[in-house]
DNA sequence: CACGAATATATCGGCTCCCGATATATTCAG
DNA sequence: CTGAATATATCGGGAGCCGATATATTCGTG
């Protein structure tokens, strides 16, 4: 998953929306960090129906101007949620790991030579997410 | 910032390691979800010490195999916690709007209250992997 | 009325980046 | 000796994002 369809999957998440509204929901929901652009976009929308995740949900014309709506299938919002919570995780896991590595900058003081197997790697950090 | 490049700051955060550790230290935080390929490793590496965020520390050999260390900078700390916020947020704002699509399947069209709630940074992420 | 900005769709070339395959070399287990 | 694990690195193919471009209507400004 792309970060770029994670977020028209996030814009999609609470309600259908047409393309040029997903460019400015994605804006709004991310504070203005995350600025899609259009030829973005669309790759995104044919990859995202293709698999399955959003459907063409229905047609508008307002104002002389076409709206096309998508919407998440059940599919699309199962895979949002894991990704949300594997993103959630990756996060969790990186501040954890800073906290760490500032607590002690330089693993095992005072044994710096010689050492022959030092216990790179070792247990406690297996599927620590919790 | 790619995955593969936040990953590879996440395994170093807590101590320098070495490119087939990283690749190790990756699968093994990720509670092997995430297999980043040796083919991945290098471009990543290579990138993040040409943008300054990762440098070699040391290189070692053990048992006559070489051992090329990397450690991040002070600027690829500042990043990878960034980076973890942003990732944060934007899985909250993902998990908060799956909650509002359940609850009101097709809203009010418009958003005539205002759209008061902010864009993220919302509650802090659980992180939990269930 | 003319003009630009905003709305709204879509396409294309270029560039970055990830993956699979491949190559080399040593150590250890069978 | 053979295979697996450790450890490095490169290359080609393909996927995906961005900037530019195109078309068309509405609205506000001059």
């Amino acid at each position: 998953m792309t970060q770029a369809a994670f977020f028209v999957l996030t814009a999609l998440a609470d309600q259908p929306r047409h393309g040029y509204g997903i460019l400015r929901e994605v804006e709004e929901l991310s504070g203005g960090a995350v600025q899609m652009r259009v030829g973005t976009l669309y790759g995104v929308l044919d990859r995202l129906t293709a698999d399955g995740l959003i459907v063409l949900d229905r047609e508008e014309v307002q104002q002389g101007r076409l709206r096309r709506y998508y919407r998440l299938t059940d599919e699309g919002t199962v895979a949002l949620a894991a990704e949300a919570e594997r993103l959630a995780a990756g996060a969790s896991a990186a501040k954890k790991r800073i906290a760490e590595g500032r607590r002690s900058p330089r693993p095992a003081p005072g044994r710096t030579s010689g050492t022959t197997d030092g216990p790179l790697a070792g247990p406690g950090l297996a599927g620590g997410l919790a």
